[in-house]
RNA sequence: GGUCCCAUCGACUAGUGGUCCAGGUCGUAGCCCUCUCAAGGCUAAAACGCGGGUUCGAACCCCGCUGGGACCGCCA
């Protein structure tokens, strides 16, 4: 049987780190099984639901790369997918129970009656077997037994309700979700019995917890995921981010645990049964170490369309390079950079001199070293062969020579050309910036006089 | 208060009775490379919450305790 999984949100705020986690899942099971995924809208919340919302929804899931196969900008065959396009489906079948005296009507609402020692256990994929009965359904308060309400006042439905009534009718096949749902299981699980339906598998996951270990909210920071796009981090990163919390791919044949993977490569290993129990708490820094893995990996020119947009947004003069001298620039950056917006902010002076003016002045540098310097870099530049090897066996010779050191020497250039105090190889990056625009930069600081 | 869930290094996790004086990764510390590093290489510190069982043997099984968490809404 084709596996249906799906992934419900109600359009109420932006895709949440926890919805996007969760949305992954559904994905990561239906893609390794070749099944289907599908979005189904649950917008019974008059009040807070809006279309906007769902759009955004939508469109975070697209970034993550979460596409779904029925949804209701897509359809299928077992639509609609907003839960306010179903409302016939759920009346109908609560008449149904009404018919049978299992529910009754209350004003405008309908409610489901709960009887006492109804054996509700159920077999979790990932928590196992969870025991219980209709007599933990219990009010806060009065400690009484609670009917279920089905259909508000408002006619609409509530989320206990519908969840069941499109569950099956759309022929989800497992159920897949936060563990906050493990306890509106059993009372889903009644109305499955009351329908007389077989319940679909439940497959629940670890909640994610903020470095405090309580439930991630807005107060630790960022949460939802076009916050993490805005900070630079790829789609790819935070899916693989997002995949190791409350997951693990295995280990690979060296007997190390497969922590950096693409999407597919995890929809392949993904397994329901190594999903874990234990909450897990969102880690920053582990982040940043997979996107900066993710970020090292990516071709070039892909990294370069990536970059750029950061580098226009710095004001930086994009346009004036070509793409191949700028993606040289990036590939000379190395692994360096946690997010593409930290790595365009490390490589903003081979994009231009400004940014380096504002960083750095050459008020610090000593006479005597100025002297020193002067010459220095007249030999470099008077260098026949513009490339790093010959500048740097060019400053070798020299600083040997004075009997100087190569640090004093090669920090200042360093800083000269990039306004800062860590960069790739300097004599890398003075073969990329070229003979013309080191002298500039030279020049600017009054190392070497104007031509 | 009731019901349910969880418990391995600071964090993510591997581990399903012996091959574990517990492995990997992030982070942390140190060392190396060196013109610098936030790049690269190497090393180190760092955990089975506690108490009882079961067993020849327990991180793994059972019970209790403690500590976390979720739910108990005509929100989802």
């Amino acid at each position: 049987m084709e596996t249906r999984v799906r992934f419900a949100p109600s359009p109420t705020g932006a895709l949440h780190i926890g919805g996007g986690h969760t949305a992954l899942f559904n994905w990561l099971w239906a893609r390794h099984t070749k099944g289907k995924f599908i979005l189904r809208i649950e917008d019974t919340d008059r009040e807070r639901s809006t279309q906007e919302y769902e759009e955004t929804i939508m469109s975070g899931m697209r970034w993550l790369g979460l596409e779904w196969d029925e949804g209701p900008d897509r359809g299928g065959a077992f639509g609609p997918y907003r839960q306010s396009e179903r409302l016939s489906m759920y009346r109908e079948n609560a008449e149904k129970l009404v018919a049978e005296g299992k529910a009754y009507r209350d004003g405008e609402a309908i409610v489901f009656r709960v009887l006492p020692g109804v054996e509700l256990s159920f077999d979790d994929v990932v928590y196992g077997r969870i025991e219980t009965t209709s007599d933990g359904l219990r009010d806060r308060e009065s400690g009484d037994l609670k009917d279920i309400v089905l259909i508000k006042s408002d006619g609409m439905p509530t989320y206990n309700y519908a969840v069941v009534i499109d569950d099956h009718f759309m022929e989800i096949t497992h159920v897949i979700r936060g563990e906050d749902h493990i306890s509106n299981t059993p009372k889903q699980l009644l109305l499955y019995g009351a329908f007389g339906w077989a319940p679909p598998f439940f497959a629940h996951l670890p909640m994610i917890l903020g470095r405090d270990k309580k439930k991630l909210s807005k107060r630790h920071g960022a949460t939802s995921v076009y916050e993490y796009r805005d900070m630079g981090y790829m789609p790819d990163s935070v899916f693989n981010f997002l995949a190791n919390l409350g997951w693990s791919a295995g280990e690979d044949a060296n007997g190390a645990s497969r922590e950096i993977f693409t999407r597919d490569e995890a929809a392949g290993f993904f397994e329901l049964s190594r999903v874990t129990r234990k909450a897990a708490v969102f880690d920053p820094d582990k982040l940043n170490y997979i996107s900066q893995e993710h970020l090292k990996r990516l071709d070039p020119v892909v990294r370069l369309d990536l970059i750029k947009p950061f580098w226009r947004e710095a004001g930086l003069p994009v346009e004036r390079h070509d793409n191949a001298y700028l993606a040289d620039a990036l590939t000379l950056m190395g692994g360096r950079g946690q997010t593409a917006r930290e790595l365009a902010g490390f490589s903003d002076y081979y994009v231009s001199f400004e940014p380096v003016k504002g960083r750095w002045n050459a008020d610090e540098i000593s006479d005597e070293l100025r002297a020193g310097l002067k010459e220095f870099f007249s030999a470099l530049l008077s260098e026949p062969e513009w490339s790093a090897e010959k500048l740097e066996a060019r400053a070798r010779a020299w600083v040997e020579a004075k009997g100087a050191k190569m640090k004093d020497y090669a920090m200042t250039l360093r800083f000269a050309l990039t306004g800062m105090k860590v960069s790739p190889g300097i004599f890398e990056v003075s073969e990329l910036l070229g003979r013309d625009e080191v002298r500039r930069r030279l020049e600017f600081y009054e190392f070497v006089p104007r031509l």
